[in-house]
DNA sequence: CAGGATGAAG
DNA sequence: TTCACACGTTCCG
DNA sequence: GAACGTGTGTCTCTTCATCCTGTT
């Protein structure tokens, strides 16, 4: 993995990277393939170097269908010998039948427009509904497409176990193989974890295929397609490995969100029902709310604040409940609005964001500061607990390149860690914080990490906050973040302010017109509150 | 012909 | 594979 | 005016080529 960003590039890098996934794949996980898998991997095997050298190329690109027109790969020896082999080898289909759209998909407006002998100038949009007219929905023979396109067309197999390595290997179907290279040219970087051969990311075929099963059901809910029952009984059963049943719990949200929608309530709250991470169980008591069946909405809101599972549970239940007592005939309880420190500002719009327009307004009274939302606290934290969330714990990483540990989104993150952060967090009270943030960034520059974002991280802006904000009161924030760091990345203030006369700073929370404060932001603010931290909220308003 | 969207490439 | 926000609707004191 | 739901734009590594579309 080199970092330094040489001339002398592989130029075979992709068949190179290529191949070295088919080996960890028939290494490590021969357990997790399906016959067909293990098929396509012993022809792909006894391929000369060209054939595999075209096939890595087209099964790398998004498109199912290419014209052999439009191939210039010059590394590649003999295209028509290539073509042959992978046809012998049944790696690719010559001329396979096509549908309008995938007709569509291979010619340029102006072949179509051509082909179709339209005059004017027509859309492609309209054009293809125009071939769907003449061809049908149904895939059609080459003889038939011939005469719209006059060259040979390749299709590529396997696409679908392909993905079934990626996801082996990578654990997520986000990445591929322009990993490798963006890796090897030094333009992501991943920390140097430990990994050894016993971490995978699966273990169970029947896991892989539920992942996929789950990923696939998420595609169809994009455009608005239920799953069928069969799908939605498997959806309904618990998953026994952590990250997939976060993975059906998000999926769970999304469908019973699209049935609500649907005016569906009681089959919402069926499949709430069944899923535990939030928000799904107060999405449960809510759509039983909904529904009119305020004991059984109460019983689950009673329960939920027992054990609340986030920040977001807890505060719900304490407004919902007494809502629904009072359709069960309980008193109206008016519950005071929370005070924050504010002020009202009546600002000229000049067309920037109402950000921006604070920072000016603070300029002229002896400030200067930056719109930072999220980012400094989340890079803060992220360099002070570098050693702490990549902590080599085990299962926490499987290939070399993850940005966070497996865990990171689960619940478990934080708990599995607690020691860690305990002493990290004992430790950090004894330090100069501005050296260790100094070495801490200099270590890592550069290295991805869930909680940094380097673009746009300016390290004198982290000092200047350090410098601002007492050592003890930082740290009770970065406590906050460590044992919920879900609920607590989230929600700081829009700008950072410091005074440039003096030693004060200011954290301020820009709400314009129409906008108002998040759960998130008024976790914090309260926190601010009992810390003794310096913050604002800065209602802008506009002259009339 | 400019500008946006998309996708391939390293 | 996120977060913050704008905007619209509904509910309620 | 709260509370709630929903849609959108921002982010994914960067650069270059190609295609499409709508404006002159
Ligand atoms: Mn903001
Ligand atoms: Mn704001």
């Amino acid at each position: 993995m080199a970092q330094n960003l040489s001339n002398d590039v592989d130029p075979l890098y992709y068949l190179h990277n290529f191949n070295q996934l088919m080996e960890t794949i028939s290494t490590l996980h021969l357990d997790l393939l399906r016959p067909q898998d293990l098929k396509f991997l012993e022809h792909y095997r006894q391929l000369e170097t060209d054939a595999q050298q075209l096939y890595v190329r087209l099964i790398c690109r998004r498109a199912n269908f290419f014209r052999l027109d439009k191939l210039t790969y010059p590394e590649i020896g003999s295209l028509d010998n290539a073509t042959d082999l992978l046809s012998e080898h049944e790696l690719l289909k010559m001329n396979p039948n096509l549908t309008a759209i995938d007709i569509s998909n291979l010619l340029t407006a102006k072949e179509l427009k051509a082909a179709l002998q339209i005059k004017g100038s027509p859309t492609k949009s309209a054009l293809t509904d125009t071939l769907i007219s003449e061809l049908g929905d149904t895939a059609v023979e080459h003889s038939v497409w011939q005469r719209f396109i006059p060259v040979p067309v390749l299709f590529p197999h396997y696409r679908d176990s392909l993905e079934r390595f990626r996801l082996i290997y990578f654990g997520n179907l986000y990445q591929d193989l322009s990993q490798f290279v963006v890796s090897d040219l030094g333009i992501m970087q991943f920390e140097n974890y430990p990994l050894d051969q016993n971490t995978r990311a699966f273990n169970r075929t029947e896991d892989v295929d539920r992942y996929l099963l789950f990923d696939q059901i998420n595609q169809q809910l994009e455009d608005a397609v239920l799953p069928n029952d069969e799908q939605l009984k498997i959806l309904l059963c618990p998953m026994y490995n952590q990250r997939l049943e976060l993975k059906r719990n998000r999926l769970i949200k999304a469908v019973g969100q699209q049935l609500e929608r649907n005016k569906n309530l009681s089959a919402a709250a069926e499949l709430y029902a069944s899923a535990s991470l939030p928000p799904n169980r107060e999405r449960h008591v809510r759509t039983l709310f909904n529904q009119q069946l305020f004991e059984q909405a109460l019983d689950h809101c009673h329960q939920l604040a027992e054990q609340p599972l986030s920040a977001d549970e807890e505060m719900f239940c304490k407004s919902f409940t007494p809502r629904i007592l009072r359709k069960l005939g309980g008193p109206v309880v008016r519950r005071p609005t929370e005070q924050f420190n504010s002020e009202q500002l009546v600002l000229d719009d000049d067309g920037q964001r109402v950000e921006l327009q604070v920072i000016t307004h603070y300029r002229a009274l002896g400030y200067d500061g930056i719109w930072c939302e999220n980012e400094l606290f989340n890079t803060l934290f992220g360099l002070l607990f570098w050693q702490q969330i990549f902590a080599p714990l085990e299962g926490a990483f499987s290939h070399p390149y993850q940005q966070a540990p497996l865990d990171f989104n689960s619940p478990a993150f934080s708990q599995r860690r607690h020691r860690l952060f305990q002493n990290r967090l004992q430790q950090l009270h004894k330090v100069n914080l501005l050296e260790e943030i100094a070495g801490q960034y200099s270590e890592h520059l550069g290295i991805a990490n869930p909680f940094i974002n380097w673009k746009r991280c300016d390290p004198a802006h982290i000092s200047l906050l350090c410098q601002r904000i007492p050592q003890h009161k930082l740290l009770m924030i970065m406590e906050k973040i460590c044992f919920d760091p879900q609920a607590y990345r989230s929600g700081f203030p829009d700008l950072f302010l410091w005074h440039s006369a003096s030693d004060d700073y200011l954290l301020v929370e820009v709400k314009g017109p129409g906008d108002q404060l998040q759960n998130s932001q008024k976790r914090w603010l309260r926190l601010f509150d009992s810390f003794g931290i310096q913050y604002q909220i800065s209602w802008v308003t506009r002259p009339t």
